[in-house]
DNA sequence: AATATATAATAAGGGCACCTGATTATATTG
DNA sequence: CAATATAATCAGGTGCCCTTATTATATATT
């Protein structure tokens, strides 16, 4: 089947693509560093969308264990991006808090375009901003299919990421 | 300027789409895992272009440090998906070899259509190729100018990828 | 109020992908 | 043959994640 083939072709060229992407940043220099959404980025991506929530909360937005987000949330305030304040309501939990260099941090590291991106025209950047989003709504359906809890939170997190860029 | 917003936009569609694809596959389960393109996964889809490899080419080939690269090996060797035996004409090389085992990973692990693939048609499909296509070019020729040993072998290795599925 | 149970966070330990800095064989070369 | 280069390994470390306790603090039940 023609179909079949044309699939497995954008398949490939999809995982090539994230293969590349990998190794990419570590290879090409870049001034400034993307800002990697896991770990300690994941913790500023979903904070600068909304500052003070609990770890808990973070935890459970993010999709990775109250553990994990309590050793990242550990090492960003060793890194003085953020500070934890003691709930007065509920003396469990604990509050983080961007600090201004936390905010800096995620400033500073804001989407730039990829040079990569620059082969392509005007034209072929709207194509590709239109297939990515169907493919991406697809995963989001996807994934809030298998876990009902998370997808739209992503959605969410990321969405304000573009807005802010169009604000400017 | 509308062109850079178009940019921007993109670049974040490219961004949240890398970011989702990391936690699709946890989330959504699949019967067959994908092979990672990492660690073992890496020495492994290196093999599949080119069997008895010393590692010493593997870590060039592949970008990552000879010690890296011997504790992929030894997880191997421990699955049963590769062999090691010294090389003969020089007794300090340790030729890497697949093994039954070993190519048949490969083979079921073999890239599938993602799900989230089946959103888009047949002209889609192509569009989404060829874009990603003058992408990864042009990432292969960043990557070639900061380090001009490692692009093309990576091209190689992801394009057997692709010829095994057409053969078929 | 007192006990039982639920919840937020942490501690402890583990896995995987990498890395750098020795160290050990084996080659090659002057 | 001594000096140097090279393949691989050992030791130890970082970052991202996870699971299984354990410790506070809340809330519910009796």
């Amino acid at each position: 089947m023609a179909n079949e083939i044309k699939a497995e072709l954008a398949a490939g060229k999809l995982a090539e693509y994230e293969q590349l992407s990998k190794i990419y940043d570590d290879i090409v220099k870049h001034a400034k560093p993307r800002l990697t959404v896991e770990g300690q980025g994941k913790i500023l991506l979903a904070l600068s969308d909304e500052d003070h929530q609990s770890q808990r909360e973070l935890a459970t937005r993010l999709g990775i264990s109250p553990q994990s987000t309590s050793e990242f949330v550990y090492k960003l305030v060793k890194r003085n991006l953020v500070t934890l304040t003691k709930s007065p309501k509920d003396k469990r939990v604990n509050l983080v808090n961007l600090t201004n260099e936390g905010r800096q941090e995620i400033e500073s590291a804001a989407q730039e375009v990829p040079p990569f991106l620059k082969a392509l025209s005007d034209t072929e950047m709207d194509q590709l901003s239109s297939l990515l989003n169907k493919i991406t709504t697809a995963m989001y359906e996807d994934i809030d299919a298998a876990n009902p809890t998370l997808g739209v939170k992503f959605h969410k997190l990321f969405a304000s990421r573009y807005l802010k860029q169009f604000k400017k």
